[in-house]
DNA sequence: CTGAAAGCGCTTACAG
DNA sequence: CTGAAAGCGCTTACAG
């Protein structure tokens, strides 16, 4: 590659000091209305730009956020659940909207993640992404507050802690499904998605969709509700279960889109008529819910206001200011899949 | 934030030079077992970084690969590729195993970003990732070339610039998939799928389709090609159309698995038996593809290997070395969209 | 094997 | 409004 200009050579070109350059390129007030363009020009003739490192160093802020991307470690190596990655795309959108680099990184939840990257002043900060239990994680979630590392989290609030999370509302989530599944006449409830602590997400949902049939006066029986992870496979091999159960159920909430498109495989193998004979909903609003058949009755999270809502608020924290955990409401997208229009 | 520790304060604490810290840092064989030893303790304990911005600065290299992810305009602001997706995937786990970070940027065609990621440094080198027609970005992919930019491409060669490009065999694979097809004893084809020279993936795939029939001595009517960009929706509308048409039709070649998914619900929505009165085969094998129903014969892309592939490449030519265009072969994926076991 | 010193390319107080 | 100078935190030739 050829050796790059330095703003030593503009200043050269442009008959000033390299101090005037600098100054002309960060369009400061200092510096004179005529000396600003003409040394702009040299700039954009030369193809010079600014060099990172140096000003990074310089300043000690590297315009960075990094995104820590926690995989499920069931899952293979191509599978990444569809939900992050449209998460991942309006996160990207937001930070180069406000002028910030995206460092990307797939994590392990074993790593040594949690002190890597704004140590290194790569960034000025994290986010994190990822279903699962914060549990388990908890310890590094303090650790990285000790640090006094700026990062805020997609997922459930975690109330014990001074963290700032972004996350959806499951509970009202799953009881606005519900709710939805009981307005079309279904009484008869089976649950996929596994619900322990370890997955806060599902099983807030799951506590929305048991308080609506509370409220409907129907009991809760929790031999109905089955353990999946959210891929496809999952759904699939729970919905399996339920059916070989012999259990009479004419509703499925499954507790993500991916789990419903396994169970919708499920029932066609077994010709079971969706929505027919059961009706299902699932979660997310992927892509692909609006192209299985039938189209899949879902709960919208709002991905690209949830992108915007990481970053805007790890930059509040980056800036010294206070940021508020928010839970954002989801929406019900009604489709085909329960039977009805509304 | 605290003050963060310097390479001095190491120094300090150990009782040697910053220079011995810093070659202790990085396993020089001109220190000390012992001096190595300590300084790491010490570096260790006080949770000590090396400062990405003064290292780079100073070696003038980043460790750090840009990957520019071009969307299809057509597409709204969530809806990723899954196919990108799953590269993304496996390009981050790439870099981070070569120890790179990765700085991810999605751009508009019509940007200016053919300069931006080398020329401030902030990268050593460029992944461009997306379909489409390099001929409409042609000049910028001179330039980069003129301005000696680090990079490679994913798609198809491009013969007569010095590029260097990972793709797969589309013919080929296109081929693969239609004899599959013709071994059904399919004779209707339809292609759903644009194959302008602005779809050069698409395109190849065609080529390799027409002259499978050709092979069979079926002639090609260009009547039953149908223009579809890669989604769902265009799937589905194409699909549609043909229909609508009343062409006698027994086997559906879409250009990608989305417009397979899109196809598909259009025929459950007119009722037409997969693969009884139609048989459909897709292209990439995206994870959805096993859920369809039926599941989708499909042509595999190696997404892990084409992400090690161009990771290893670009990090051959930073290193001055020369590197040469892949193509890499395609694996057919056989399910039950066209009824048969092989 | 170790240390003192130069220098990577900027930004910004300081002096004018 | 402009310039000379210091310094961000490293790496590495140079001298010992």
């Amino acid at each position: 590659m050829k050796a790059k200009n330095t703003s030593f050579d503009i200043a050269y070109r442009a008959g000033v000091s390299q101090s005037t350059v600098s100054r002309a390129l960060r369009d400061s007030p200092l510096v004179n209305e005529e000396t600003r363009k003409r040394v702009q020009e040299i700039a954009k003739e030369l193809n010079y730009k600014v060099d990172k490192h140096a000003s990074s160093l310089r300043t000690q802020q590297s315009q960075t956020i990094a995104l820590l991307l926690f995989e499920d470690p069931t899952n293979d190596d191509s599978l990444i659940n569809p939900f992050f990655l449209s998460m991942l795309g309006s996160i990207t959108r937001a930070c180069s909207n406000r002028g910030y680099d995206l460092l990307v990184s797939f994590q392990q939840m074993n790593n040594d993640w949690h002190a890597d990257f704004e140590d290194t002043r790569k960034a000025d900060g994290i986010i994190l992404l990822g279903y699962g239990d914060y549990l388990s994680y908890r310890e590094k979630l303090i650790q990285l507050t000790e640090q006094e590392t700026h990062f805020v989290r997609w997922g459930a609030e975690v109330k014990e802690l001074p963290v700032v999370s972004v996350g959806c509302d499951n509970f009202h989530g799953g009881q606005q499904l519900t709710e939805h599944l009981l307005n079309n006449g279904r009484t008869h409830f089976a649950f996929l998605g596994g619900v322990s602590n370890g997955a806060p997400e599902f099983k807030d949902r799951y506590l929305g969709h048991c308080h609506a049939l509370e409220q409907a006066n129907i009991s809760v029986d929790p031999a109905l509700q089955f353990d999946a992870i959210s891929t496809e496979e999952s759904g699939y091999e729970a919905m399996q279960i339920l059916i070989k159960s012999n259990k009479h159920v004419d509703a499925i909430f499954a507790a993500s889109d991916l789990i419903a498109v396994g169970a919708l495989k499920a029932m066609q193998e077994y010709n079971i008529k969706v929505p027919e004979d059961i009706a299902i909903v699932g979660f997310d609003d992927i892509p692909i819910a609006s192209f299985t058949y039938p189209a899949l009755t879902t709960a919208r999270q709002n991905t690209v206001l949830a992108g915007e809502l990481l970053v805007d608020k790890l930059l509040e924290l980056i800036s010294g200011e206070q940021a508020q955990t928010r839970l954002m409401a989801t929406t019900l997208v009604v489709r085909e899949s329960c039977g009805s229009k509304r």
